[in-house]
DNA sequence: GGATATCGGACTAAATAGGTCCTGTAAATA
DNA sequence: TATTTACAGGACCTATTTAGTCCGATATCC
């Protein structure tokens, strides 16, 4: 229904959780779980799909684990969705041409391509460091919300939350 | 996998062919569905969401059928998407509150609401005549996007589109 | 009254997501 | 070297959601 698998918002709280706490250590899989709360095998199971993603680097052995392949800052929420569930994207045709039958008389897909661009440049905005808070603001604390002004409420609780 | 059901994007292509021909008279069924080259059961259905959604008006009877219930540029899409598959939000703590386990701890709750906000607003912009194509220009062509600018190409398409 | 077309919901099948478990392999330590 | 620890990669099963079909009831027009 148009919103993110359980999964994908489970592996954000982890990184997040990483982000969180800025030490060079790695963590490992069973530590992140009690750490988040969440069951143990299926935090290893995003644990791998986010090292094969290239977010998170992994030490094998004894002593191993997990830790932040890049600076929060760097690494955007698109990323972080995409090594979960896939390329982002509202609608099939967006992704894959040639799956629609109609795709040729279809009025409202190049409608659909900008609407999905304007999702996709929100969530490329939005990095690590926005969802993790920033005990430690060595770097500014970057606006989340990349929309123009309007006047629904969150940009003002947005900015209540920067100052 | 972060999109719209395909039943909702064959929803808004049938709301986008009536918001097309602008004439008065209600279209039924089997006509929408040849029209739109979907099958036939699959229209009727998501026509009779859309109907108790509010965004259709619906005639019985012989000489029956539906035709929009507003002017295309009063529906915006996230109504459509809502009529189709239940409130939009990214994540299922967006929406219902108490769902998560870990809710009071939880790092990510407020930042996700925030893009949500964000994402939400977006589509609350877009409106069923931005999708049709604009055959009868009485009315300003809305821009779709409204985030603010970056480098990405479709805005620059959008653009272009406009002028 | 008969033809037409929506209404509402039940129902089945397919796809996806959620979650578990097992075998292999790399690293550290004793 | 032997042992322990912990990730890697899948196979696998189950629950949930989605997609699609169908039918009896009801309303409208002729
Ligand atoms: S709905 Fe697929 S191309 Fe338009
Ligand atoms: S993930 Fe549910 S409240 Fe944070």
């Amino acid at each position: 229904m148009f919103r993110i698998s359980r999964l994908t918002d489970y592996g954000i709280v982890v990184m997040a959780h990483l982000a969180e706490c800025r030490d060079d250590d790695s963590h490992n899989a069973r530590e992140l779980a009690e750490d988040t709360q969440l069951p143990a095998p299926v935090v290893s199971k995003i644990l791998k799909s986010l090292t094969r993603a290239g977010l998170l680097v992994s030490q094998r052995g004894s002593k191993g684990g997990y830790s932040l392949a890049r600076s929060p800052d760097e690494i955007p929420v698109v990323e972080m969705i995409t090594a979960l569930e896939g390329p982002v994207g509202i609608t099939e045709c967006t992704i894959q041409p040639g799956a629609c039958a109609q795709e040729s008389s279809c009025q409202v897909r190049d409608p659909w391509h900008r609407i999905n661009g304007a999702v996709h440049a929100a969530l490329e905005k939005i990095t690590l460091a926005d969802l993790a808070k920033p005990i430690d603001p060595t770097g500014p604390f970057i606006p989340l919300v990349g929309m123009d002004g309007d006047e629904t409420d969150h940009t003002a609780s947005n900015a209540k939350a920067l100052e």
